[in-house]
DNA sequence: TCTTTCACTTGACCTACATCAAGTGAAAGG
DNA sequence: CCTTTCACTTGATGTAGGTCAAGTGAAAGA
């Protein structure tokens, strides 16, 4: 029962759960460790599992066509990550989701989710409370892209995930900012 | 008790209600109109309701800093639309709510919503799906941006959206795929 | 009917960002 | 200690898409 706690206190920011209830939920998860550049997902397979961040940190993102990086998401510890495009409408996923630095994270596989969900109800509202503000993010990202400047992204970028932004090399914050390496460095070079 | 067809039908979908727990959810509606071109929601307040698109079609957009329109997300009938960063935060909203054709909405306050699923938890679950559905689209349309080009993301967009293309003007289109009215223009001319 | 409006087009020019390729410098590995 | 690697830099040049402003043409108002 150790490596639960922090999933355990998470849930419980929004449902209460008595001890037989989480002993049932963490019966559902596996602890699972992957080493710097480990790939928790890879791009072709339906995505079937939901990934709860302990610590570490992970990237999910596309190759376009010309095999470039563009980053969708940045997943720190206490977030959930999965391909939900794929997740949820059950096509072959376009993304991957890698370590970036050494992460720990415990899988809930959709049918323990369903299983979950089917034995204890109030976790409809746990999930529905998360994809809410995750959904939120999302579309504040879109908007972001739509109208900002590269520059103010990654100022944005910085605010967002400054704890974490030293796990990231220069090149992959230009690929979530949305520009490439080269041009990132002289972005960098023009604030200084 | 008329004008409710379609929304019930939508829960249905995902969950099943008595006559009393109908009754009681369609209580907490309230239909409203809109002619082309009115506002759901302006920017500058919290947004604390949600729109269950019964006809018609409307649009989620924000105003840069140079004034220019970029349209974040087209809902038509059987979606739900609300501004969700300012719902979920309780943030002064960015975003304006804009019908494109008449529109039927039915509105459910933040408030109604809490009661709703204080009363019908069951509730929780159709809410999950739904905003589970929406995250995934609006990942989708993370990665077109960041991946396609614009003549690509109009393609994609004449595939999701054909029934009502005919709505939009141009530059509404335009503004959509993310890029200028002018841009556009040429961009429809060369592929003829 | 005349005129105003409004969506769209088009030309000339501009800029943010991409591409490619040749560096540099520091760290990792043998 | 040497060398390979890898992240980053930098120069030269290319391009997708933006800006501004002057059209056109059709529809809506009066």
């Amino acid at each position: 029962m150790t490596g639960y706690t922090p999933i355990l206190q998470n849930v419980e920011k929004h449902i209460s759960l008595s001890e037989e209830e989480k002993v049932f939920f963490c019966s559902l998860l596996q602890q699972r460790q992957y080493h710097k550049k480990a790939y928790l997902h890879r791009e072709g397979n339906v995505c079937s599992q939901l990934f709860f961040i302990t610590s570490g940190c992970v990237k999910n993102y596309l190759l376009d066509a010309k095999s470039n990086e563009h980053i969708l998401t940045i997943a720190i510890a206490d977030w959930w990550v999965a391909d939900y495009q794929s997740l949820v409408f059950d096509t072959p996923s376009e993304l991957f989701i890698e370590a970036v630095d050494p992460t720990t994270v415990l899988l809930l596989s959709k049918e323990n989710r369903e299983a979950l969900l089917a034995k204890i109800p109030r976790f409809e509202r746990y999930f529905r409370i998360l994809t809410e503000r995750a959904f939120a993010v999302s579309q504040q990202r879109i908007t972001d892209i739509l109208s900002l400047p590269a520059a103010a992204r990654y100022e944005k970028f910085l605010e967002h995930y400054h704890r974490i932004a030293g796990s990231f090399s220069q090149q992959q914050i230009a690929s979530f900012i949305g520009v490439t390496p080269a041009f990132f460095s002289r972005m960098l070079k023009a604030k200084r």
